[in-house]
DNA sequence: ATAATGTTTAGAAATTTATCTAAATATTTC
DNA sequence: GAAATATTTAGATAAATTTCTAAACATTAT
């Protein structure tokens, strides 16, 4: 949904973990290494880009992986383009 | 800032504002009729797409008129653009 | 100048979101 | 199977956001 992707994308430390996801899939303590929170915490924000479906994770022995999914941010795109062509129509 | 873009956005109800200033500027007093929201709660939401410059307004007598300014999204259209190219770069 | 209408501001209450600590789950290694 | 490591879940607290009521401000018309 729309609503869940924008959400997901709002908060400042997620845009950060998708930044960061740009370069390859990293595990969560990849990535935590990056950020002064908790586990925890960063746990929840992975969760919340998850269920925006703008990440992906696959589990790897011990370790789970993170991957950037982009085709979702190609839905706000669209929605973009649509103030961009609509106006004043 | 793209932050006061993104934030801006992620309320239901601000983009519904915004998609009703798409048909052309509308007063405040207009834009309330489509809501259920006192007043005073959209001239709260009203402040906040003008502080990210998505809206603009013009005062015209006793009324106020907003208008949808479309430039600011590019700012984004450009974040969201910069993922689905350099990814895995 | 007073009244009527449109909008915003101030301040408080309600809701949501971000964050933490502690405990739980899962996997590997010894 | 116990210890070590990686991650998540549960529950609590803190911070931010949405919303409201009441009051204030501005413009027009009487």
């Amino acid at each position: 949904m729309l609503q869940d992707t924008i959400k997901a994308l709002s908060d400042p430390n997620r845009r950060k973990i998708l930044e960061l996801l740009k370069g390859g899939p990293m595990s969560a303590g990849e990535i935590g290494r990056h950020f002064e929170m908790t586990g925890a915490t960063l746990s929840h924000h992975l969760s919340i880009l998850k269920k925006a479906q703008l990440v992906s994770d696959e589990k790897k022995g011990t370790y789970i992986y993170y991957e950037i999914n982009t085709s979702v941010m190609e839905d706000i795109m669209s929605w973009i383009v649509s103030f961009l062509e609509d106006k004043n129509e």
